[in-house]
DNA sequence: AATGAATGAGAATTCATTCAT
DNA sequence: AATGAATGAATTCTCATTCAT
């Protein structure tokens, strides 16, 4: 992939495409769009394209991975400090993460995913790098942490995490992707906040808590 | 060769065609798949689709509101019975909604509905009045009781609903749909304990509990 | 083709599925028009018309051919009494003629023939043994005689005899087929009337007439 | 075999292949040719015609239209020069018209116009503004000044322009479109000099003329 | 005799991809 | 590098015809 790297210097012309894609894939779908339609987005003609990329399918793929990227960039990193009040933290953190799921750029790209997930294996290999190993696996280490020193109830980690973690996309998809938001209007700051009271609450023994 | 093999069921036809065409398009996506993979998978020639359907749009959506509607008609209808334990209620019930919502059935039609949900705005409709307004409001009433009662936590009701109920509707996606369980296996039974668990602690008031 | 007389007569459905035939494809055209439509049209089912015609070209063809007939049934035979003022003659049997050829049987089928005419091999001897034969060689011979006898100008037989006959299709043709009825409208008995004048007129000598 | 010997020629594309749609539509009928014969009509592929024609209608329209008004731009002026003899005037003007009517663009034309009369509303308009409107009334008037200046027999000029001119277009129709001229072969100069002599003699009053 | 379910060969149209300019 | 004309394979939908009932 990076191999065609130098090829694509020349200009910030995938960049450009990449973005037009997005934009033209998100709103038709991948197979609906045409590149010719991408091309229109991007304010090229659909012979240049394929200066940059190889297919279709190919230009699909590099322009999720690139927003996806995107998306993971902007996500705050979790760490505690030590000392700080375990809950107002991960209240704090829930709304940052929010901000970012409940964003555009994310109501774009999931759908695309989904859609072409059968059809184009390499989005689950994206899925597996950049989604779930990134994020599953540190904080599944953080509740086995927990439990070890009697602070979460008996839980299985890694479900738990998919639960906590999952939360946040879940609004994501169902607020933003399939417009409940239309329906059951909510507030980002009251999601952060409700999902950090129950799963917090949920998670601790109580009698760790003050 | 089988030319004139065929019989008269305009009875089954229907079923029968949508039911190849579910697994078709879930196999394929709706726009790759083609109405002569549907034909075949049904055991019949295109022209006889058009005999029940109108167009593939039509046989789409027909295909999946009916296999919706067969999910829900599984899913368990929520009681409490009064006495009961209600932690062991929630668990009970938490298996039971696992098991429909983590079926084949399901994770063929969740991307489907994404991945067209821009394009057939009948889909809109369906996801709003089959799934949102038939199970979203009905559980928050309760949350909003048990808040009134001093027994559920402050929480936004609408929005503890989504992810409670949601949380199920996750792990189907996460595990079935996105393949998750080839690297992440989990157990459905402790898939339903852990939200159970979580989500009821979390939501209850600590002093209501034993 | 009347070898199948005996299989139209058990009832008169052939000419029941004629007169619809006639009806639809002189609405959508004959390749537009389908067997359906022409089935729902004389109140059966499509299988049924197999059972009397062998093809949709068969079925055209023969419903073409009896609207025909029925049409040249209707025109008045050409005769001359002895005696009888010409002019005045030739008035009254072009508006006899007129009647028949602006009616809606003939704009039904012209057409319908013009369409086909190359597609369909039949329609070309239907025309000339039909049409052709059994007018234009009659009249023809009138004016040979006509000239032979010193009272007719000096013109081509044939021609004027397609002139003659052929202008009270060519008003069938514009008013009625192509609809110039509704920006020119014109008075079948005026049309008549002109025609006679100029074509008596224009083909007998000055001398002859009083 | 041949697919890369294309040349870019989007100068001559559209005209090419309207070309090639009234050769091949003329030969086979609108609905019956196919678009892939067009295109092998006009040596290119089917997916040409649509960078240049938005469909088979459309290209129909177009290509008639192009030819009737090739056929149009071909037909003498009608003038009169003081001092001319009318009735060789008459003549003369007749033999210009029938060799422009009498030709294969307008036998191609013909059927095709007569044919999808009903199924393309944009033919009515055509005829009406490109044909009917273009040339009867001019001559309608000239009658009408004949009448009032006691030269022409009382006769109802709309009609009589009518036979006039439509009798070119008979002879086209009949001779042309029908195959008459193979049974009843004629000279065109002889059918000019017919219709000049029965329209010319059957329109001006006997006193009027030498 | 009549039905109408089923067939299957097409046809119009679309669009990713190529390549001469 | 960029263009956009040209390609042609693929796809939806149609409909004349057949034939089990």
């Amino acid at each position: 992939m990076s191999s065609k790297a130098w090829k694509r210097q020349p200009e910030k012309r995938p960049a450009q495409i990449m973005e037009a894609a997005i934009r033209v894939f998100s709103e038709k779908g991948f197979r609906a769009a045409t590149m010719d339609e991408v091309a229109d987005a991007a304010g090229i003609t659909k012979g240049t394209i394929y200066l940059y990329f190889e297919s279709k399918t190919e230009l699909f793929v590099e322009a999720v991975r690139a927003q996806l990227q995107e998306v993971l960039d902007l996500l705050p990193s979790i760490q505690y400090e030590p000392g700080a009040d375990p809950e107002k933290l991960t209240k704090e953190l829930g709304v940052k993460f929010l901000d970012v799921l409940m964003s555009e750029k994310v109501a774009q790209v999931i759908p695309l995913i989904i859609a072409e997930f059968k059809n184009i294996p390499v989005l689950k290999q994206i899925y597996f790098s950049e989604i779930l190993s990134k994020s599953d696996f540190q904080v599944a280490n953080l509740i086995e942490m927990g439990k070890a020193l009697g602070l979460v109830r008996d839980v299985e980690p890694m479900i738990a995490t998919r639960l906590l973690l999952g939360s946040f996309f879940l609004f994501a998809l169902t607020q933003e992707v399939l417009g409940a938001k239309e329906v059951t209007p909510m507030n980002p700051g009251d999601i952060a906040a409700t999902i950090a009271t129950v799963c917090f609450r949920g998670l601790m023994k109580t009698e760790a808590l003050p």
